[in-house]
DNA sequence: AGCACGCCGACT
DNA sequence: GTCGGCGTGCTC
């Protein structure tokens, strides 16, 4: 018998390996499958993709399998062919797409473990051959995994020095499977009757002997102790049970239900999404309660059988969504995202192949979710950048979506207040359906949001007149205030007006931020910290800083008011979900008057009490020049002011000194389909995407004095694909050097035609004119950023 | 991607 | 003369 392997490797091929004696555990499509592979012994993790009986034409040498593990196959045909156009989309290799998404404790992780004979050399050794040897008698079992070796040595050729010590007989290599293999669940049951003492354990005994057995992790969510637990199992009393997952579901039984009432425009929303037979857009101002609407629209799903995954865009939403969805229908939720460890993705994957759980919300990964009987998707806050990935594959998840809800037959829910313009050109070319709610629930008016024309308009620092009326009425009214800038740090830049320098990073050529809490200039692309200097190193004129972050408009609004509660929101105080989690619900008490905050304050929070936001310069919404700053100045304006008088009235007041910019006119009149409909005339215009395809080539030069060989083989790509692609010229990367490595971009634009085969014809052809060690090139689709 | 093989310069 | 640098091609 012969299996079809697919591995992960950067290159579009199968393998093909024979295998005998596999009867109680047959070889399917789908299981893993553990073989050797390269000229090593090197055991590699592979996914089946096909059984055969014989092959039509031979292959010399072919080896043995070395273990099927599993009874299940772990993915199903349908993320196959979501996989397979992945690769092709986003020109990777097929295994490149697939196993970024398989668990890594699914995985063989290391095999080979280099072992000391404790016999003397015979023959002399090299400097290399001498340090590992040392490495290993240092080493208390006299055995190493090739990994610690390496990182230990920092060898280059470590695996041929090795085999060198094998040939010279003072070493050998053992193989070892360390790949967690299904990993087992814990169970707690009821032992032998008995007296127990404490309180918690007679409670446990109790929930215990109700059910005959109960998730260990349950228990422990139930507010259990490792240590009553332990006591318990010491005592007799209680069992642990080690199962290994299989692939039965266990019925969980429904939860009540919490009753929610539609307003008519959303109960039209529902039943529209339901009827349509098309992938579907649901828009609506901040405060519509799409979110009701998408929630029953999932629990119709639920009731009928069916399984869901819900997309977000970052973690920080996700525990209180969790508890919110679990809430609306009544079903266990499983969060799934890149955090998790890797056991807690295996259990999830599998819970989700037994169907023992039917909805599941998480990030980018969760969207491959081998869900059991997949009805619904939904992708809510659609045009968020987050959903793309930036490593290989570069997919973007909501596309993804897209795909693998056509494959599956399921149906896509595309969620936002702010659509993005490729989501409104698929509604407009009749793709997709769409609703937008225009009301907020409860006849709660949008904020009026008033323009201050920064030119004409009385400042006092970075404030204007009126937005600080505004701030000293709200504040005294006993409401909260929200100041939004798009980013963090304190002043953005150090420049000299004088001579027009301004720092920057030695390493990146990026502007340093200074950052006033640590008195430090940090790099914010590579990390890189420097002492911050007060007169210009060209002219030594006194230096002046410009540009605004979070840190500057706190301590700016504490000089004018000293006695306001501020609160920052930003990367620096919002580390992780669970301190970002606390700094919220102290806003919602009541705890601040003003919350300064970059993008991580207007995601997905509704403060009940904020009723007045300010935007300070609406152009630095931008966030970069590049055929996409209308759209992201648009989306930010009512992204941001949004979060004013979810409850009750509130207002805005957008600073800019561009009153006139489309997008901002746009946004402040709520004029939805005029924006989309003029932005996408324009990018019509200059044929952009949406209206082409866009791909953004990226090279890095692996050494200096290569820019000539890149600049020719450039132009000769652009010539032998000119009928193709619409090649721009070789420009710097916005960043042009990232620690020492020089690169250079352009993005390159083609129709929708044929797209898959271009697309195929541009890897192929970069592959040859960019040898890999001399130029790293990155093909993009569909970037999210270029600049 | 790794890894080995093979071909060139600077060292015992 | 050999060690080790990197370029090239293969992996069932």
């Amino acid at each position: 018998m012969f299996v079809e392997v697919l591995l992960d490797l950067p290159v579009d091929q199968t393998f093909t390996y024979k295998l005998s004696g596999y009867e109680s555990n047959p070889p399917a499509f789908g299981k893993r499958v553990i073989v050797p592979f390269g000229r090593g012994e090197l055991l590699k993790t592979g996914i089946i993709l096909s059984v055969k009986e014989s092959l039509k034409t031979p292959i010399l040498n072919l080896k043995e399998v070395f273990d099927i593990p599993d009874s299940f196959p772990l993915i199903t045909e349908e993320i196959l062919e979501t996989c397979r156009w992945i690769s092709s989309f986003y020109c990777s290799s097929l295994g490149e797409a697939l196993f970024r998404f398989i668990p890594e404790s699914f995985l063989v992780q290391e095999s080979i473990l280099v072992s000391f004979k404790d016999k003397p050399p015979e023959t002399k050794l090299t400097p290399s051959e001498e340090a590992v040897l040392n490495e290993l008698l240092k080493s208390s079992s006299k055995r190493l995994k090739l990994s610690t070796l390496r990182r230990r040595l920092k060898i280059k050729s470590l695996s041929s020095v090795i085999s060198n010590l094998v040939k010279k007989g003072v070493v050998e290599r053992l193989t070892e499977i360390e790949g967690e293999k299904v990993p087992k669940e814990v169970y707690l049951k009821v032992g032998a009757p008995c007296q127990y003492r404490g309180k918690r354990g007679r409670e446990l005994i109790e929930i215990l002997s109700e059910r005959r057995e109960v998730p260990v992790k349950e228990v422990k969510a139930l507010g259990f102790s490792d240590s009553v637990i332990k006591n318990l199992v010491e005592k007799g009393c209680a069992e642990l049970v080690y199962k290994k997952v299989s692939l039965e579901g266990r019925e969980i039984p429904l939860k009540d239900l919490r009753k929610v009432k539609l307003t008519p425009s959303q109960k039209r929303a529902y039943d529209e999404i339901l009827s349509s037979d098309l992938p579907f857009l649901l828009s609506g101002v901040t405060g519509s309660g799409k979110m009701e609407v998408y929630l029953n629209v999932a629990r119709e799903f639920v009731k009928r059988g069916k399984g869901v995954i819900i997309l977000v865009p970052e973690l920080l939403l996700t525990p209180e969504l969790k508890a919110r969805v679990e809430a609306y229908l009544g079903e266990n939720v499983d969060l799934y995202c890149g955090k998790l460890t890797p056991k807690e993705k295996a259990s999830v994957w599998l819970k989700a192949l037994r169907g023992e759980t039917k909805v599941f919300l998480g990030t980018r990964p969760a969207v491959l979710l081998p869900v059991k009987n997949l009805g619904l998707i939904i992708v809510d806050e659609e045009q968020d950048p987050s959903y793309k990935e930036n490593q290989k594959p570069y997919y973007n998840a909501r596309e993804v979506a897209i795909k693998r809800a056509q494959i599956e037959k399921a149906k896509l829910l595309l969620v936002s207040a702010t659509p993005s313009v490729e989501s409104f050109y698929r509604f407009r070319k009749g793709e997709i359906g769409r609703f937008h709610l225009k009301e907020r629930v409860g006849k709660i008016p949008l904020p009026v949001i008033e323009v201050v024309d920064l030119r004409k308009e009385e400042r006092r620092g970075i404030f204007s007149k009126k937005l600080l009326e505004t701030l000293e009425r709200v504040v005294k009214g006993g409401r909260q205030v929200l100041l939004y800038i798009p980013r963090r740090g304190f002043y953005s830049t150090v420049f000299c007006d004088s001579c027009g320098w301004s720092a920057e990073c030695k390493y990146c050529k990026v502007n340093l931020t200074y950052h006033k809490s640590s008195h430090l200039l940090i790099c914010h692309m590579c990390g890189r910290r420097y002492r911050p200097v007060s007169r210009c190193p060209k002219c030594s004129a006194k230096l002046t800083y410009r540009g605004y972050g979070t840190e500057r408009v706190e301590e700016e609004l504490l000089n004018l008011f000293p006695n306001w509660k501020v609160v920052r929101l930003d990367l620096d105080t919002v580390k992780d979900p669970i301190s970002g989690a606390k700094l919220i619900s102290e806003i919602k008490e009541g705890k601040y008057q003003v919350i300064v905050g970059t993008n991580i304050a207007i995601k997905g929070h509704n403060f009940p009490n904020l009723s007045f936001v300010g935007i300070l310069l609406a152009e630095l919404l931008s966030g970069a020049p590049d055929y996409r700053a209308s759209e992201r100045i648009f989306q930010s304006i009512l992204q941001a002011t949004g979060r004013a008088g979810r409850f009750q009235p509130g207002s805005a007041i957008v600073q800019t000194f561009n009153p006139e910019f489309p997008p901002i006119k746009y946004a402040v009149n709520y004029l939805y389909d005029g924006f989309y409909s003029e932005e996408l005339f324009g990018r019509e215009l200059l044929g952009y995407p949406p209206y082409t395809l866009g791909v953004l080539l990226e090279f890095q030069l692996e050494k200096k004095g290569l820019e000539r060989e890149l600049k020719d083989r450039y132009d000769s790509l652009s010539t032998v694909l000119s009928g193709k692609f619409n090649f721009p010229k070789l420009s710097p990367a916005p960043i042009p050097k990232i620690s020492g490595r020089y690169r250079y971009q352009a993005f390159i634009t083609t129709s929708w035609e044929n797209h898959l085969e271009k697309l195929r014809e541009l890897k192929g052809k970069i592959e040859k004119l960019f040898p890999y060690h001399k130029f790293k090139c990155k093909i993009d689709v569909e970037p999210t950023r270029i600049l």
